[in-house]
DNA sequence: CCTACCGATCGGTAGG
DNA sequence: CCTACCGATCGGTAGG
């Protein structure tokens, strides 16, 4: 019953995380049992109780551990960077790393966000809102500095933005391409319509 | 038992399956219940099952009308449009316009088709393949005309692709912008990086 | 970390 | 279109 969180358990907890994201990823939250993730750690169901609260706590940890991230670099890019181009190449080249070195966990923030109990479901819906305004302020600033040759910001955040997470969608079956390769083309192919 | 299939009860079936995608694109294919199904409707459980054969069967009949419809525009484009940027604007156009006007059944196979069962989960991804290579070619073909300035066609069509698929992210909260003027302001953005 | 087991809920059927 | 009900599986607990 009484859970211990000494570093031991804390490192076979976050064991159980990362496989819990990759079968979030791969079936969905809801179609993922206790008993299967148990089975792939190599332990019955009742034993992860051990180290976790509940199933729903996992999805919990991926998804707020994505958020912070994400804010974390946005702080770092707004006290970083000088002009509104290399913030917005900034937080592009952000985005698809983060895509192709955490895939699983940020695909189930990204998707199954949405099984989230109150009042993280809440919370989590917030600081995604707040993060958009705050991409969509650099846009703007951008537009009034002259740097960005768009019209629409609200649309420019949402086309650039949802090409870079549509990488999603092509995991797997990126044929010839190099990581490298891919994020210099997408950013040259998403910026040269957009920077004067 | 014994489904009948007459005219009216294929309009019950239809709207069972627009109600379905509802709640599939709304909570996930897995944590949707039949129950909560036949709620929406006002009826019990077991009753819906004097119209459809099986839960899995709802996912299949949204999956596969979606698939055809977009093939059938694909085949459309490709006797009609002169040009390769014409073929690439036309498809992308459609995109949007699906993307917009039946949300909800576009949003279920781009996500749910993972809860597909043999042979119907090979038989999707198959035409899903086939399609990507449909459009590769029209990208292709932009190159060899000396149409298209980019170089890499893979990327290109999964940046523009994923970019207008992205709009599923934003849906419900898009302010102060027409469907038209998003269309629009869309295109410009991606094809003014790729136009020559 | 396990065995044994709980109440709840699932998709679906029988029979009318 | 309903009531009654099925076998299976779910997340989680008790107790060791």
């Amino acid at each position: 019953m009484a859970k211990i969180q000494s570093g031991e358990n804390s490192t076979k907890k976050e064991a159980i995380i990362q496989k819990a994201a990759f079968l979030f990823k791969t079936k969905g939250y809801s179609a993922t049992s206790m008993r299967e993730l148990a089975d792939s750690l190599g332990v019955e169901a009742p034993s992860l109780y051990n180290y976790i609260g509940s199933k729903s706590e996992l999805l919990q940890s991926i998804c707020s551990k994505m958020a912070n991230e994400f804010h974390l670099n946005l702080d770092v890019v707004e006290n970083n960077t000088a002009t509104a181009v290399a913030k917005v190449e900034a937080i592009v080249r952000f985005h698809i790393q983060k895509m192709l070195n955490n895939f699983d966990e940020v695909f189930v923030a990204n998707h199954e966000w949405k099984h989230l109990k109150e009042p993280m479901l809440s919370s989590f819906l917030n600081q995604r809102r707040n993060y958009e305004k705050r991409v969509m302020a650099v846009f703007e600033n951008g537009i009034e500095k002259n740097e960005l040759r768009i019209t629409n910001p609200y649309v420019a955040v949402l086309t650039i933005l949802s090409a870079v997470r549509g990488l999603e969608f092509w995991y797997g079956h990126k044929k010839n391409v190099t990581q490298e390769e891919l994020e210099n083309e997408m950013v040259k192919n998403l910026l040269n319509g957009i920077v004067k």
